[in-house]
DNA sequence: TTAGGGTTAG
């Protein structure tokens, strides 16, 4: 034998061993004859699990006779780790149906399978399973449960949990903090910050993350200094996870320039961390900043990943720069990134927002998955270029592959008959989308609706349709309707929706302007003198607005 | 004489 037991029992516990390693490791020990000892059997279904081969770690697991809990463990994380949850749920039901006990570890592993799933009704059983099993109490069940709940959305299910232990070691305390964070209820989260550090117990790095985590408004700025402040303080910055999460807090607050000083702070800044200052920058709306710290990346011999490389087509595509946008789909194709469905949903965007759509329908046509992001990048550019037409044939395609349309399907296909005229297919779709797919209209939606019925000189109609929704909607709506009722000269409506934009939002100078000028066409010069005259009181602005053109560059 | 595992970043 090449091996003796005890460094076989060595080889297997490391946890980075290639498939053909694992391979080798699994004949000898099958020539060994310790396959039936749960123990190397758990520790060849780990190993295969890590290398995806999830079929070998199966047929092992099914020939093992003597199943411990471990084992049992090993094969349901296996396929939960592979977002199979209904197999693994199907082997949960199995484990309980023999003489081996669920423990600790199989619930947190099924816990977190069924949030992943959003399986709700199966999350509830799961728990009251725990409790019947007196583990209601137990720190490993009880974190697992408290981040499900909280991914759930069910934040005081979650609290419940917290609130039942009587003595919440720092893991536990760490999943209510990022479960309030996930929740939205980033003051809760400091709050208990607060009640760990008052009570001396000392944070990790996954309290620190889950506590920046939820600092995401600009007017949250100081307090995220504050953490910073207690990061630098206590060594934390030097933490990857810290690091990254730092700068996207920062991005968030719209402060590049602190983001970009966290960025410089590290000593080597990893891939995530580059990509949240890059899609910082990105989201602020400097893609130039964005697509230079790309490049530099690549020049620094460094490898991007199909992430990072999905966010940099953003930038290109909101910039309208197809020069960089192809670049990168060169960068895309040497490093097999076009695979990803991801990156190709992402190259089609950019190609149809940098005028070309049909650069972006040869990568669609190419593409060998596709799911409903690449169908919604491929509707909007459609639409975007005038091809409503082809825009409902691939949203009868998402129906007849069993896809779900979702929101941004929706949008794009109101898009689409925006900038085709469609009046009467635009009303069915927004009734097919409320009444058929049970999507809840969102501002973008409402936005088209304004622009389908004002453009066509529906005015009435589309002021009647806002008044006969149930909430009041966004300014950005209202705003919609007025720069109609600019095009059609409508003075009598422009001043009721008007009076509505200046309630909502009074310092907003885009709108008086758009007012007078409905006025001056009208030849109301008194009132357009009166808004003027406001706005120099008021010292109300209007924000020049900008364009520009991309010089088209000849592609083969 | 082992082994499965609860909470983090773009």
């Amino acid at each position: 034998m090449l091996f003796n037991l005890h460094s076989l029992v060595f080889e297997l516990s490391k946890s980075h061993q290639s498939l053909s390693r694992t391979k080798e490791l699994h004949a000898l020990v099958t020539k060994a004859s310790l396959l039936r000892d749960p123990f190397y059997a758990t520790k060849l279904v780990r190993l295969y699990s890590l290398n995806n081969d999830l079929y070998s770690a199966r047929n092992l697991f099914d020939k093992t006779p003597q199943r411990s809990v471990f084992l049992w463990n090993s094969i349901i994380r296996a396929y939960a780790q592979n977002h199979n949850f209904n197999d693994a749920k199907s082997l949960f039901q199995n484990m309980l149906r023999t003489q081996i006990k669920p423990d600790n570890f199989t619930y947190a592993c099924v816990i977190r399978a069924c949030s992943e799933n959003f399986d709700f009704d199966g999350l509830r059983l799961v728990h009251g399973g725990v409790i019947v099993s007196s583990l209601g109490m137990d720190s490993i069940t009880s974190s697992a449960l408290i981040s499900a709940y909280s991914n759930l959305s069910l934040v005081d299910e979650a609290i419940k949990v917290f609130n039942g232990v009587s003595d919440p070691d720092l893991v536990l305390c760490n999943s209510m903090i990022s479960g309030f964070e996930y929740c939205g209820f980033w003051d809760k989260s400091l709050q208990l910050f607060n009640r760990m550090l008052r009570l001396g117990k000392n944070p990790d790095g996954y309290t620190l993350v889950g506590l920046i985590s939820g600092i995401r408004e600009p007017k949250l700025f100081s307090i995220g200094q504050g953490v910073h402040g207690f990061c630098l303080k206590s060594g934390f910055d030097s933490n990857d996870h810290v690091g990254s999460v730092l700068v996207s807090m920062y991005a968030r607050c719209k402060c590049m320039n602190s983001a970009y000083g966290v960025f410089i702070s590290l000593f080597q800044p990893d891939l995530v961390t580059w990509s949240a200052l890059i899609t910082g920058y990105s989201q602020q709306g400097n893609y130039e900043k964005a697509l230079y710290f790309f490049r530099k990346l690549i020049m620094e011999g460094k490898k991007a990943d199909p992430v990072l490389v999905a966010s940099v087509l953003v930038a290109a595509a909101q910039s309208a720069n197809v020069r960089s946008g192809t670049v990168i789909h060169g960068y895309v194709i040497q490093s097999g990134f076009e695979l990803s469905v991801m990156v190709s949903s992402a190259l089609i965007d950019m190609y149809s927002k940098c005028g070309f759509i049909d650069l972006g329908f040869r990568v669609f046509a190419t593409m060998s998955e596709r799911n409903i992001i690449t169908y919604n990048s491929i509707i909007l550019g459609l639409g975007l270029h005038g091809f409503a037409y082809q825009a409902f044939k691939m949203f009868q395609e998402i129906i007849e592959k069993g896809l779900k349309a979702d929101e941004s399907t929706f949008a794009a296909l109101l898009c689409a008959c925006c900038h085709g005229g469609l009046v009467n297919s635009g009303r069915e779709i927004f009734r097919r989308m409320t009444e058929e797919f049970c999507i809840q209209p969102s501002t973008e939606h409402y936005i088209y609706m304004m622009k389908l019925l004002g453009m066509a000189g529906n005015l009435e109609e589309a002021y009647s349709f806002i008044l006969s929704l149930s909430k009041p909607v966004d300014s950005a709506v209202w705003g919609a309707l007025l720069s109609c009722c600019e095009i059609y000269g409508n003075s009598e409506l422009a001043d009721i929706v008007a009076q509505q934009l200046f309630t909502n939002d009074p310092r907003k100078g885009a709108y008086r302007v758009m007012l007078s000028n409905i006025y001056a066409g009208d030849g109301r010069w008194d009132d357009v003198k009166e808004l003027r005259n406001d706005m120099v009181d008021g010292g109300i602005r209007k924000v020049p607005g900008v364009s520009w053109i991309a010089g088209r560059i000849n592609i083969a």
